[in-house]
RNA sequence: GUGGCCGUAGCUCACCAGGUAGAGCACCGGAUUGUGACUCCGGAGGUAGCGGGUUCAAGACCCGUCGGCCACCCCA
């Protein structure tokens, strides 16, 4: 118990938490599956190779926030840092995306950062991509379904949307020059990171939370005004799409995004709920990553989502997890008592599994058998010793009855069925 | 990777000008014969994250390390 430790940064998701993550596990299922979205499990391993190629050599997440390592065989294998590289790889693997494919995922992500909160080496993302549609109608698509899961979670007031696009890379070529012309003569007022960005990701100091470096940016070259016409015609037919569907936006021309194959669309969803970990959800297009890891050109877009800070958000909701409290304990005193109960709760369980059925209590005295009852928050306790079991019946107490707790009946062994469930479908 | 704060029983915390640890909650048992919640009594549980140093003596001071939190970085 001394000795042994999670990683850090990877830590266990309690039994006093599950049900929160269930829920919204359960609701996002429900949401994007009214999208027609169809879920796919894929491999936590893969290749190092798709991410340099997929993700981009010169992103943080590839430099230096890669579990990497070699297997046996002495290829080169990494836990994934996000889930997009590997869905695409499936989607050219298999073929997929023949026609349009909408699909999404659940599951562990690995990057080495430091941690803090809502942010943790092993995370947990919900990913949602969209395949073979290249109009902004998609793009529509993915942000409505996204508000419309913080509608079903209830966090609609505390999140707000951020759009952008990047246009194509040629747009992106243009403004990276201009930018940079524009910076050079300010480097000396550059703080020191953004000074590095200028050699080697210029776009990056757009979103810097520097604010010496946000102020010089004011007067810096708009990403706007360097779109391609086609990119300008989408992004302003997404707005119209948005707004016909009433989900506020603001246009934030600073939001580019840290992975290199977005193109175009690229929205984030924030929140201040979660001090310096704002962005609860974060995706756009990515036209070209298929071809570029050896599919046929296919457009694509797709957002993903943490969940461990959508999880912070429902706690911060009140929305605390409660466990499935149990039904029905059974007490048992004696040898022979123990065996009915086994042989009764077992009969229970075939009838009707939907109530949770404790009985295990570890012999001990009645008395503190009743107390593990009372503790288990079972409603109902069933009460087995030598008398019961000689003439067939079992004692029923009421733990929780609204008046007067603690009624107790005796009733016939083939009864227990039938009256635990009036008793309980009472409420 | 950088900086700041922190690390005492399962949980929340206290003590101490440095002299080898306490409370509340939780847990276990008991309050006459087979019955919970309230009350009373009792019990178990910590080599004070780990390692080193200073000291006659350190959980308390110093250093390192691991871990946590917060911010930067980055991102979901």
């Amino acid at each position: 118990m001394k000795n042994v430790r999670s990683v850090r940064g990877m830590n266990d998701i309690l039994p006093q938490e599950t049900p929160l993550w269930q829920y919204l596990e359960w609701q996002v299922a429900a949401v994007v599956s009214s999208y027609g979205y169809q879920e796919i499990r894929l491999p936590l391993v893969e290749f190092t190779d798709l991410f340099h190629r997929g993700i981009g050599e010169v992103t943080d997440i590839v430099e230096k926030e890669m579990y990497t390592f070699p297997d046996r065989n002495d290829e080169s294998l990494t836990l994934r840092p996000e889930g997009t590289a590997g869905c695409v790889r499936s989607v050219c693997q298999h073929n997929l995306a023949a026609s349009t494919t909408k699909l999404w995922y659940a599951g562990p992500m690995f990057r080495y950062e430091r941690p803090q909160k809502g942010r943790q080496r092993q995370f947990h993302q919900i990913g949602v991509e969209s395949f073979g549609v290249a109009s902004p109608d998609m793009d529509a698509e993915l942000v409505c379904m996204s508000a419309r899961l913080w509608e079903s979670l209830g966090l609609t007031d505390q999140v707000h949307l951020q759009l952008n696009s990047i246009g194509d890379s040629g747009s992106r070529q243009r403004y990276r020059e201009a930018l940079v012309a524009y910076l050079n003569d300010y480097v000396d007022e550059l703080d020191e990171d953004s000074q590095r960005r200028l050699q080697t990701n210029p776009m990056r100091i757009l979103d810097s939370k520097n604010q010496q470096t946000q102020a010089l940016l004011d007067g810096a070259p708009d990403l706007r005004d360097y779109l391609d016409p086609e990119s300008e015609a989408h992004f302003s037919r997404l707005q119209e799409f948005l707004t016909a569907a009433g989900i506020a936006f603001t246009v934030n021309t600073r939001l580019v995004r840290g992975l290199d194959y977005y193109n175009r669309t690229v929205f984030e969803w924030v929140t201040d709920a979660l001090g310096a970990q704002g962005t609860i959800c974060a995706g756009g297009r990515y036209d070209g990553l298929v071809e570029q890891l050896g599919g046929k050109p296919v457009p694509a877009a797709g957002f993903a989502m943490g969940m461990e800070r959508l999880v912070l958000m429902l706690q911060g909701l009140g929305k605390v997890s409660e466990n499935p409290a149990a039904d029905i304990y059974f007490v048992a005193a004696g040898a022979d008592a123990e065996v009915a109960a086994l042989r009764l709760a077992e009969s229970l369980r075939t009838a009707d599994s939907k109530y949770h059925i404790h009985c295990n209590s570890g012999g001990g005295s009645f008395k503190s058998q009743l107390k593990k009852a009372d503790r288990s928050g079972a409603r109902l306790a069933v009460i087995l010793g030598d008398n019961e079991v000689e003439q067939n019946t079992v004692g029923l107490k009421q733990m929780r009855s609204a008046a007067g707790d603690g009624q107790q009946e005796v009733i016939s062994q083939q009864a227990l069925a039938s009256r635990i469930d009036e008793l309980l479908r009472e409420h």
